[in-house]
DNA sequence: GCGTAACCGAGACGGTACGTCCGGTCTTAGT
DNA sequence: ACTAAGACCGGACGTACCGTCTCGGTTACGC
């Protein structure tokens, strides 16, 4: 996933590593990404600023690791997406999932940042969305590929678009911060999107 | 739309207000968003930096009153929906000059790290939604009211999540900034969304 | 005496000058010479930053007016130097005096900021030498030419010589800040001094 | 001297330290200690701000090791008075090399620069008095006492004050900087000052 | 006694330097 | 060999004043 980035490697001591992930995470949730500092994270961990010079060329790639460290541990973002035979089923748990996880302070904060920093920056954006973002999407689409093999999705339809259809609306709530992600809602979102999505009735 | 925030006040010269929102503007789209420094706005503006200062609280605040002053300039985000009747290619039309404009480098590069910054500061993206998104997301739930008196919406709708079903996947994908905002995907949006929100086929 | 660069005018009103010059002593008491700004002089003395530029060339020219006026006000430092026939008596009194206008902390702080500033730029501390201290030590060559009339003092010595073994150490001390100026310094200083002036007792 | 305040230490470069005193020097010989910026002085010596403000507190401070450094490579403020049997043939010796030291404008710039900034900060005044000024007065002192030993100077005299009537004089026309300080004036100086330290010729 | 011109307070302006903080590199000691 | 510690150069931060420049408003002088 960032295997040539993250690492990971033999050399840096794991108390160390797992020291300055945990910093990271800490500071950003309390600090907000534009005022965490290299400094920063070094002192909490009680670590050589050169130690983290010498593993990460940035602010940004530390919370990138940190970011994965954090979803390694939990779980809580990357998952499978059932399938049961009901599409709106399937999509609603795994979105009230996905809502739930992003709600969590412990994991809305740094991802926040992570997201903003990504969006700035073009480039560290497409390591994100390559890194991150697209394996769990294209579990969707595939999901959505079964459907259509179900005839429960209209032929014809670009499941890219449908996707986004799904998840677009539910990303951008929690980029504006404003209003809660909240079951209801998600099921709203599902609800809509199919019957959209749904085969003609012809 | 933010005179409450702006400094418009009859102290500032006109000149240099005017100087400081170009020099912004040209900056951010050279370096980006996190490497704009303020001496630099000054600098570029032929201003003091105190005279940044006096009327700016911080970075993004110049950032926002730029875009600001790019918008009143252009008239080219905020702009009535119109109504003919016909839903669909009225959101069509809308959503492709939406979609161009958001795609045009004068306007992408500090609109998106302006987004950046609003998303990392809570304070910040709340400012940022009640100036300048808001305004704009409220006339589409209008249209889509007159559409739903029309009978060409379900009742027992909520318009805000309609709303989102259009926007956010177009936002999703704008702040990706990995695919490209073609006509093709925006109406292609505006069909399937629409379908997921007309009336039942009774 | 600073008839050439005094404000003094008939313009400038009277309350405005009293306050600028009452402020100016009271900051440089407060703050010191370094830290004495002229938009302090006018926000204390409730007077525009122009009407201070108007009159005045720079931070050391308020001061020195000042000066004067404080010295006018109390005429302790320009004194006349009795001629009672007893030349030790004469200058014992008159450098009790001196000692003691010197050690006094409203003459004492703004005469020192002042002799500061006069020896770091040597424009301003000519300017000091001629207008207030010059035409004060000719008082003294004048007693003492007048003792040397009277056979009190050697033939051949340098008036000015003579005087400055008097001023100069008392000079030193004000200036080192260290040791207090008493009265038992001053006759001290002056017997050793008289001592080394007096004709050989061939 | 000063190795309580210098900084001296091990993890200051040496070539930084170095560099920082010439171009302290320099800098106070070209603009004059109120024109001096420690900016400047980072900039001249090709060395960061951080660097300076590390070690030093103030624009004096550095000021003061830099004399102090002059000093040590010169050698010629502190020195031995030499001990002849001759009284007034040492101090005259020593006074005129005082003389031409503190003529000579190597010396004269930054000490007098540093003077002034002595007198108007009391604190400042102090460390300069006990750091550099006062082991030199120590040795008039001590070359006194040995003349009082051998009969040259009256019994009863505080040779505190005797030793001002030598250098308060000196040291006053060099602050006024207006009168040269000739081998001829030091003479005179000396001469008179030690017919009012003799003792009396029972 | 009435215009008008100088002077007033206030404070914004383009600048310079402040002293602090941090970025990213390099050096030193100590495991 | 790799670490924690931290000094190094550079450069932006946000603040304080500099000396200049408009602003209206108020004297007070000359007509």
């Amino acid at each position: 996933m960032s295997s040539n980035c993250a690492p990971s490697a033999t050399r840096l001591r794991r108390r160390s590593h797992h020291a300055i992930m945990g910093a990271t995470l800490e500071l950003v949730s309390e600090v907000g990404y534009p005022k965490l500092t290299i400094e920063a994270i070094a002192a909490r961990a009680g670590v050589g600023k050169q130690t983290v010079y010498r593993w990460w060329p940035s602010k940004a790639a530390i919370l990138r690791d940190a970011v994965v460290h954090l979803c390694q541990d939990a779980t809580g973002v990357t998952r499978d997406i059932p399938d049961t035979g009901d599409l709106a089923a399937d999509l609603k748990a795994v979105l009230r999932a996905a809502a739930d996880t992003m709600s969590h302070p412990r994991y809305d904060l740094p991802a926040r940042a992570l997201a903003a920093a990504g969006i700035a920056d073009a480039t560290l954006g497409a390591e994100l969305v390559s890194c991150i973002l697209e394996p769990q999407l294209q579990l969707y689409v595939e999901r959505l590929a079964a459907a259509r093999r179900a005839g429960q999705v209209a032929e014809g339809i670009d499941l890219r678009v449908a996707l986004e259809l799904l998840t677009g609306p539910l990303a951008f709530r929690w980029l504006m911060g404003e209003a809660p992600l909240s079951h209801a809602y998600t099921d709203t979102l599902v609800d809509l999107a199919l019957r959209g999505l749904a085969p003609r009735a012809a």
